[in-house]
DNA sequence: TTGACTCAGTTCTAATTTGGAACCTATTGT
DNA sequence: ACAATAGGTTCCAAATTAGAACTGAGTCAA
């Protein structure tokens, strides 16, 4: 299957990471999450290609994830800013940084550590029930096909439950 | 740079992304979140060439991710389960459900359901703070350098604050 | 007013990665 | 004896990527 054709799957995990889901793209949104914002700055930061980085910020516009918008004019600049549909990506970023501290991180601990402005504890955020407020991990949830699977693909059914 | 050198950067989501970040691994993994577990399941359902699974897989049980544990003898046969360190990317790939669901669903709304065992509601989990339990975006957090980023980067500074 | 510098790219080529089809091995079923 | 099943491996062509060089518009400083 060309990558090109995963965003028409009916899977809400496809179809984001037919956005998000290249090499690159995910290590552009944490920069810009950290508040970078320029062409420069992210090809310092990141160390791919300048050509990568160019066609990333661009696909990332084209998704409405990035705004590219001028900041001076003379020589006409832009910088790119994340839209509401991209800081909508920081449970993604911030799952990933989890499971690097928890699984990856060396004897030093943590490159960063995350301050919650509302209670001022220096915390890493979780998954929750939005309904109860309970920490929900993989076997704390069942999972059935909603209308547009039922739709599109009427056989299908959960496997077995996880163990 | 080469993708296999971005798991030594002292940065957690690079860290996490040098095991889960190419095509397919994201995918093999919400698979295995619905119960799949063997290659013939994974090939059917992923479209993907059997020479990348075999290797995804592969990989994924070297990062000990997935474990190869043999469900047959004669003929000795495998299938790939999530370990703890696998399902604990599951907050990877709600976050990209949830995502997906609210911006790139079509006009029948999500593919698939989630249930919360706790509560008996259909929800889609969200980021929250673990000490207080208020929900949390972008915006909540604020970031500063951990012990091992001041020892190998001293001069890093976190940006202007999210605008 | 010339030359160096900055930012934001684009172009080019070589190297790497990927997709897809065919093949392989062991065993079971008919 | 023959086909089918499960889980791969091998091969090659095609697509993608890395890295370096180049462009172009404008600023600054001497």
């Amino acid at each position: 299957m060309r990558w090109s054709d995963i965003g028409d799957l009916p899977c809400s995990v496809a179809r984001a990471l037919s956005v998000v889901g290249d090499r690159w793209t995910l290590l552009v949104l944490r920069d810009a999450f950290l508040g970078v914002r320029r062409f420069e700055d992210f090809h310092a930061d990141l160390g791919t290609s300048r050509h990568r980085l160019a066609d990333r910020l661009h696909k990332l516009v084209e998704h409405g994830v990035l705004a590219r918008v001028p900041y001076a004019e003379r020589p006409r600049r832009f910088e790119y800013r994340l839209t509401e549909k991209g800081r909508d990506l920081y449970p993604v970023v911030v799952s990933l940084t989890r499971w690097g501290d928890r699984w990856m991180a060396g004897r030093d601990g943590p490159p960063i550590e995350l301050v919650h402005r509302g209670c001022g504890r220096r915390i890493m955020p979780t998954l929750a029930c939005p309904e109860c407020g309970e920490g929900v991990g993989a076997r704390d949830m069942q999972v059935r096909p909603g209308r547009a699977l039922r739709k599109k693909a009427p056989a299908w059914r959960p496997r077995e439950e996880l163990r």
